[in-house]
DNA sequence: GAAAGTACCCACTTTGAAGTAAGGTACTGG
DNA sequence: CCAGTACCTTACTTCAAAGTGGGTACTTTC
């Protein structure tokens, strides 16, 4: 019997693949994928500290999808206080390779996008009020 | 006078580079840069049918986004019926290069992504109901 | 004996991103 | 003369993502 596996295509509406890019750009999921590729392995209340701004709900949730998906290791130790390391399995480390890349893009060039703003917004200033 | 530039940082909660990044890893953000650079110069109508599923809206909205930004040039030639072409600048196509490298990683890893779904769930299925 | 660290879960509310639908323009082809 | 093309804009609505605030269970430190 014939299994069809068609190629992904992000550009399909339908396509599963969206989903896993939606995963992966996430706003938080871009941001821990990035500082576990630094980091080789982390526990909670650290990534918390790292990733700036982000909730305890949206950073459960969010490694808890990451898991699922394969990118993320979880490794709870029984003991007391409670010990949880979070690491990037080898399939992981290849996205974050790439949204690492991305951020460090972002940060490099965001003087550059600031002048294009203020370009744009004089250039498009209202004429007459 | 001292004007401090600090340097961008992601991590930081309230760094105006969080606002780039969600902008290039946007829904329909990050499609549209990688569907750019394949393309070189694209109109209006022909994103439209490249990048599955977007809507007039949300297409016109990212574009003018990333146009701000000075990722994407917009040139309008003022004919009928309207003839507008979009493309990368070479800003753009730095951007452009990382998300598509990033799509077709997707694209690439979707089944083991599947497979480790599916692991996932068996292992944490309800274990009495 | 009170507070803080550790790693969460749950319920509730808010926000904003995105979908839907319609209109508008200035023409061309049937 | 009506439909269709091309490129949007605006208004309204919806829904999921994210924030808020609480609780747990146990230990160590002040």
């Amino acid at each position: 019997m014939q299994v069809s596996v068609l190629p992904a295509d992000v550009n399909l509406a339908n396509c599963p693949s969206r989903v896993l890019l939606d995963h992966v750009t996430s706003r938080w999921g871009v941001l821990l994928l990035a500082v576990l590729l630094d980091a080789e392995r982390m526990r909670f209340s650290a990534l918390r500290r790292a990733v700036g701004g982000i909730s305890e709900k949206m950073l459960a949730q969010t490694l808890q999808t990451l898991e699922r998906d394969g990118l993320v290791l979880r490794e709870a130790r029984p003991v007391i206080p409670p010990h949880v390391d979070y690491s990037l399995t080898p399939l992981g480390r290849e996205f974050a390779a790439q949204v690492w890349e991305l951020t460090r893009l972002v940060e490099r060039r965001l003087p550059r996008v600031v002048e294009a703003r203020e370009r744009y917004d004089t250039r498009n200033a209202e004429p007459s009020p």
